[in-house]
DNA sequence: GTTTTTATTTTGTGATCACGTTTCTGCATG
DNA sequence: CATGCAGAAACGTGATCACAAAATAAAAAC
């Protein structure tokens, strides 16, 4: 989920179990969760490896985040009260340290975990797994669209987002994230 | 899925596994795969057991459906033949088979069928195993319904989406799609 | 030097086992 | 008749093993 491993990458069960030092049948559970999520893709050999995504498929998940996280940020907007925001803020100014240190895996993190912190406040917490299914599947492309953009500072519409929120202004909030979420995985899926 | 099992039923292992003539193993990965579904609930203990949903997660879940299924339907439309449609009438009329014969699995069955079969034109396998995910999670709440319904005939709104599709009315899909979708689930989340 | 073939290593799968925990059953007690 | 308790049965977990399939490395042929 957090970029730590390029597309395409393989993994071998008794890898696993080594690297955790548990033996293989943990690890085999714990790959088979995964990949039921769609974290993990599974060769019919039964292999397993990091999902390499297409064009397509990375536009399809974008459109199916903007759909969840739309409508998630939607949600959560009237109980983002002022505690919230400052900590959107807080964590917007960690994002911005994490691009400084060109650290990609916790850029990743800390973006992600800006729009969690939002969507909690939702209170529907299957909508927000489902989210998180999505960001699961995008973790590796996500890393590589890091690698590709060379970023100087934050997202731009996290301000955007922010500025909705202190207005409560619910359409204004909608495009923002939309836009966010969009935004850079269109230009990767070109 | 299908609704054959009830809500809260619960399952073990070794019971799978002397269910399908296989060692502990394989019951072990497919409910391991299952649990991270959602389609199986996972108890501290490591038991397991079929979802027994509350009303705010049945009503969390349908707007999910709704979310997801209408764009579904409104990415098919476009592609929505008449072959597609006649296909779709006749799978209605089995749903009305299901319900003379007041057979709770196969009525479920055979209206995700009528639903699949639209929803595979919209050429988004990503946002269609999202819905999937879903109709998991609901298969036990959904044998409930039935239940509760006592049906005399196929659900009304299927006629209004085959009407939308012929028309090529799109925002008549969505409502048609969104009605359908929720009106059963929302009387069992009262 | 390139390609094909062979041998070796590595991999996933399913089965089985031992162990600690939980759950259930039946009996005794209040 | 209900309640609590002890014994027994059943459960999930992690580990290990044998086997067949697949991938890799090495050797042979062209």
């Amino acid at each position: 989920m957090h970029g730590e491993l390029p597309p395409g990458q393989a993994l071998t069960l008794r890898g696993i179990g080594r690297e955790f030092d548990v033996s293989m049948t943990p690890a085999r559970e714990a790959v088979r969760r995964l990949v039921a999520e769609g974290a993990l893709q599974l060769s019919s050999s039964g292999r397993v490896s990091t999902p390499d995504l297409g064009p397509d498929r990375i536009e399809e998940l974008a459109s199916i985040r903007a759909l969840l996280e739309v409508e998630l940020a939607s949600r959560a907007l009237p109980r983002a009260h002022f505690a919230l925001i400052e900590r959107l803020q807080t964590i917007n100014t960690t994002i911005a340290q994490m691009v400084a240190a060109r650290d990609p895996v916790g850029y990743i993190r800390t973006n992600l975990e800006f729009h969690r912190t939002l969507y909690l406040r939702a209170q529907a917490p299957a909508m927000l797994a489902l989210a998180e299914t999505v960001w699961l599947q995008l973790g590796p492309t996500m890393r590589d669209l890091y690698g590709k953009l060379n970023r100087t500072e934050p997202p731009q519409f996290h301000r955007v987002i922010l500025a909705a929120l202190k207005a409560g202004d619910e359409p204004g909030l909608r495009l923002a994230v939309r836009s966010d979420v969009t935004q850079g995985l269109r230009l990767l899926s070109s």
